[in-house]
Formats: structure tokens, C-alpha cells, sequence
DNA sequence: CTTGAAACTCACATGAC
DNA sequence: GTCATGTGAGTTTCAAG
């Protein structure tokens, strides 16, 4: 990972359809060069895949929470229960172990503040490992993720 | 946006570089057809790009975060403040102004405690309109984002 | 919506410097 | 690392049903 490589790394995160001529000229290398390296984070998984990104309101997913979540322990088999949950709710985008008051938080998507409120009623405080839970309603986004900064 | 055309979304998530044949039969469409939809999708923004995804670790990122932040007041030169400095600080990935005891929520990453210990000290608790911040350390991630769910 | 064909671009491998 | 080159694959468009 040299700086060369961090710049097509940063080009491929804005847009993975740039083609090796242009962007072999944009970062100053002869276009086999360039292909070489592109192959070599490929295969070394610093490039995980290539995904379309998607307009969330034009799927209509129109309600976006993020939820802090406790659970009634840190015994194994609470963390494994409650990860096991999470991992059948598709609904469920992300889901991370914090620091802090709480244990894990989480993002999810839904269409509709009625389909939050089924899923925060009957699928997500059903959960036995979990004690208590606190949403965080994503008025708006500031500012959106487009990939890592590198450098 | 009917059910094809949400398959064709879920699968560019995953993939983008599937091509379009092989696009088309999964999805039971010929190609030309298949081809027409991805377009219309593209310009209908509903694809808003391709990206590469990047192993956050193999590029040294090793220390993600979440913030909370309280502002001074809702009063719109400090809304404005805070979101300017957001704006200008390319390790903070991502922002939301969110409901709850406080006002926003970022995610951040750098790359070693001492760099979160610089940007927190001096760049972030530093904003004016910063009355109050609680940071949330990842500790590691149960679920990734790997794209929206869909019907 | 379908099939099929033509034109074009690019990826990829190769060999040479 | 740099060029130059050729083949195959995939994209894209178009005509016709």
C-alpha cells in the first residue's frame, strides 16, 4: 500500500467504473502498471468487491434509525442469542459492538414509521438477551459515507 | 420499481461487475430487456453509482468510532457551524441529525487510538457549536452494511 | 417483452525494452 | 516500472417479431 495504490483505491471507492486508461492517466502510471496493481488489491481483499449504491428514498425506505441496544448480560450465550437475532433481520443493515453505556448499535432501514413500529414491537424487543434498547430516529444525513479516507 | 427491477437492485448490490448476461438470466429476462432496466435505473438515480468496497483493516484503519454529539443550541448559525467543520473533516465518514439526547451521530475512522486521541482534542471538541460529545469505540462488527433489503 | 447480429470498447495476456 | 500489440469477452445499439 504505497501512495499510488491509496490513489486508486480512493478513484475506485467515487466510482469502480472508471476505465484502467483513464485510470492509469489519472494517477500518473502506464495503463499495464496500473491494471497490475488494481489485480493485486483485488487479490490481496484490500478491494473487497464492487456494489452499486443505492438511492435510499428512491427504494423507498424512507425511515432510517439507528438503535443502541443492552443486553441483560455479557455471558456467552446472550451475545451469541442476540447475534443470531440480528443476523436473521434483514432489516437490520449494520450492527456493531460499542464501548460505552450501551452494547451494540445498530442501523436499520424500513419503509415506514408503521413498519418500524411492527419491527421494534414483535421481532426486535422480543429478543430475550436484550434489557433495554434506545432509538435514534435519522432525521436527516449531514453528510453520507463514500468511502474510507485514505492518507 | 417493480419486483424485477428490485432483483436486479439487490444483486448490482452485491456485485457490480456481474455482467449482463449473466444479469439477465438470473433474473429471467433477456438481455436486452435486462440491459434496459439497468439503464432506466441509472438514470433514474436509483443507482447512484459503483463503488469499490474496501477491507477497512487492510487499509489501516483500525480504529473505527461512533459520536454522538449535543449541539450549544438548534439555532441555525450553530447547525450551520457544526455541519461546515463537519463538512471539512475527511475522517468523519459519515453524519446524522438524529432525535433523542442528542443531536447527531457520526462514525469516524483513523488510524490508531493516538489519531482519534489528536482529531477528538483538537479538531473536534474544538467546534464552537460543540456543547457535548460521547464516543462509542466499535469494538468489532457483527453485521456489515452489504446494501439495502428490499421487499 | 423476445431473438439475433453488428459495431465498438475494454480487459487481459504477451513480448520487448 | 515503460511501451506496443492482438485476441477474446462484454457492452451497447439496432432491427425485426
Amino acid at each position: 500500500m504505497d501512495d499510488l495504490d491509496r490513489k486508486i483505491v480512493t478513484i475506485l471507492q467515487q466510482d469502480s467504473q472508471v476505465s484502467m486508461a483513464a485510470l492509469s492517466d489519472r494517477i500518473g502510471l502506464s495503463l499495464s502498471a496500473c491494471h497490475r496493481r488494481v489485480k493485486l488489491l483485488e487479490s490481496a481483499g484490500v478491494i473487497r468487491n464492487y456494489a452499486a449504491q443505492i438511492d435510499r428514498a428512491a427504494v423507498g425506505l424512507d425511515v432510517q434509525v439507528f438503535i443502541e441496544v443492552k443486553l441483560n448480560s455479557q455471558r456467552r450465550e446472550d451475545l451469541e442469542a442476540f447475534e443470531k437475532a440480528v443476523a436473521l433481520m434483514p432489516e437490520i443493515l449494520e450492527c456493531h459492538m460499542i464501548t460505552g453505556e450501551f452494547d451494540f448499535l445498530m442501523r436499520v432501514c424500513v419503509r415506514s414509521p408503521a413498519d418500524y413500529e411492527a419491527l421494534y414491537r414483535s421481532r426486535l424487543s422480543t429478543i430475550p438477551a436484550v434489557s433495554q434498547m434506545k432509538t435514534m430516529l435519522s432525521l436527516w444525513t449531514n453528510k453520507e459515507f463514500r468511502g474510507f479516507h485514505l492518507g
